[in-house]
DNA sequence: ACTGATTTGAAAGTAGTTTTCATTGGAGAT
DNA sequence: ATCTCCAATGAAAACTACTTTCAAATCAGT
């Protein structure tokens, strides 16, 4: 059974002696209502319309801290900005070189022979990223 | 039939009313000659050995260079520093997350796989990266 | 409400590039 | 061989995307 997000920081938060405050809830609350991969100036902007006091800073430590709980994970496409996904939303991507957008893909075939090649030599694999750059079906007809 | 890279690079400096200098020789003979990912930082350094007035502006713009000509590719692996590879030398990577060791596979099946993945959302593929994290044979054994 | 630790937000610091600019140097014309 | 002009170089400054610091504000157990 999953649990919500907001249940699993608050145990997070009271067992490590931190504190629930409006803040946090609102960048929590903001992060998991979206459905994409965020940067954290998008995921400020969100929230600033919540409460516009609320700083680029607070959000960065608040995804570090939802990081540090499991609830998200941070990723580096390319270079440039990270992008912050929720947990157990984890895809493989293809990744359109002119409009940017993201095409999500999953392939058990794929995991298998990752897992085949890593047993030849003894590997223990703990989190992979596949992504493949290229033109998306829309941006090919321009 | 592959060529030289000096040559590939003389060829398309010429094209472009550039100039052929003996920082640019030095620079990419040594990056050439090196069997790995290199950092920029790890290339000067090789560099400084024969000629110590080079410095890290012009190896960074040499990279560039061959980037731009097809003879090397940019990776960021994680976060951090980018590493420099040769054109051609293109495999996946599984990288040890303690050692940080990198371990080079290749499969053709994983290649079909996603070539038929594209195919399916009608995705012109450009590149790939696929890499794996784990801990490796050497690491697990301490 | 009081107290003391935790959070917050602004600002400063950091890492890794990337750009600027004055000077140097390569190469075709003389 | 020298001139001349434009590209290349290296040092320093600028830039980007975080990450840390610190004084003031906030939370939560007495």
């Amino acid at each position: 059974m999953v649990q919500e997000p907001l249940e699993v920081l608050n145990r997070y938060l009271t067992e490590h002696g931190m504190k629930h405050t409006r803040q946090r809830e609102i960048i929590v609350e903001e992060f998991f209502k979206s459905n994409k991969h965020l940067q954290i100036e998008e995921l400020l902007n969100q929230v600033k319309k919540v409460e516009p006091s609320i700083g680029y800073v607070t959000v960065y430590r608040t995804l570090m801290l939802l990081k540090e709980c499991g609830l998200a994970h941070q990723r580096h496409f390319g270079e440039g900005k990270s992008l912050f996904e929720k947990a157990g939303d984890h895809h493989d991507h293809m990744i359109c070189i002119k409009c940017g957008s993201i095409h999500e893909f999953e392939d058990d075939r794929i995991e298998k022979l990752q897992d085949q090649i890593a047993k030849r030599i003894n590997f223990k694999i703990v989190s992979h990223r596949h992504e493949v750059y290229g033109c998306c079906s829309r941006c090919q007809n321009e």
